[in-house]
DNA sequence: ATAATCCCTCTAGTAGCTATAGGTTCAAGG
DNA sequence: CCTTGAACCTATAGCTACTAGAGGGATTAT
């Protein structure tokens, strides 16, 4: 039996955070000692884990919720898993298009010498989207 | 002088965005029309292109807020504004560096051929990290 | 017994919007 | 001039995923 605490240490997982995610129902309740604090056994300790590393890979806690409950039907088929995490895959790409043109972009207005706000490319670029290299 | 929908069309911004952008004090409150109505002139319609053009780049509203006052003072120096651009250039190689990790191990466990949730690498991966090929 | 540390609930705050309700104004057509 | 429909107004609440604080009770070690 851990206390929220414990809990807390072992997963890495703020106190806030656990508590937020049994009020959201993402966590089950665990029970209670006798002055009426959380503990937990280790399936929460399981179950927690779970979640953090999944929030660590980016899934949301919408997808976590659906990854859960099909962990919890023995039986099933996988395919749901796959296409929640090949959706977030696809997402993921997206994303890392976007950030390399976004790196490129700010890589080349960061490198302006000017010295005063009159011809400053950081500025000068933010105001005139035509003065971009790429489009976004 | 144009009608907030016009400088909505005009700079892609939503409309309650535009009034968000007021309330927060990002944009000056434009005039008024008799009725009541904002009435924004071209320098408006600059200031959230500036905006529009900023978020599109990633900065926070507070770097931009920072970026507007730069802008508005002739002559200052553009150091500040180098800063606060390469600051942000920094986060978006941090961020770049953990998507792209994260972009290899949704691959990887997003391979996985088998057809019951009992040997699932999804589910099996997220619940135990040592089977992680990297930190994070 | 007492002090230190932990835990409890509840509320409000963060970023950056978006949506809704209930009402007013504007511009064009008849 | 009047009507109608679109566009506008304010104010409030909601979204994600937490985090922080207040004010109090429980547990544990000495």
């Amino acid at each position: 039996m851990f206390s929220i605490g414990e809990l807390s240490k072992r997963t890495g997982v703020k106190i806030p955070t656990i508590r937020y995610y049994e009020h959201i129902g993402l966590m089950d309740a665990p029970e209670r000692s006798e002055g009426n604090q959380r503990r937990y056994t280790k399936q929460g300790l399981k179950c927690l884990s779970f979640i953090r590393h999944s929030r660590e890979l980016g899934f949301s806690l919408d997808d976590i919720k659906g990854l859960l409950e099909l962990n919890q039907q023995p039986g099933s088929p996988c395919k749901n898993a796959h296409l929640i995490a090949i959706r977030h895959l696809t997402e993921v790409r997206v994303r890392l298009t976007k950030l390399r043109r976004l790196e490129r972009e700010l890589k080349r207005i960061s490198a302006c010498r000017a010295d005063s706000i009159e011809s400053c490319a950081v500025i000068e670029t933010l105001a005139d989207h035509s003065l971009c290299e790429t489009d976004h």
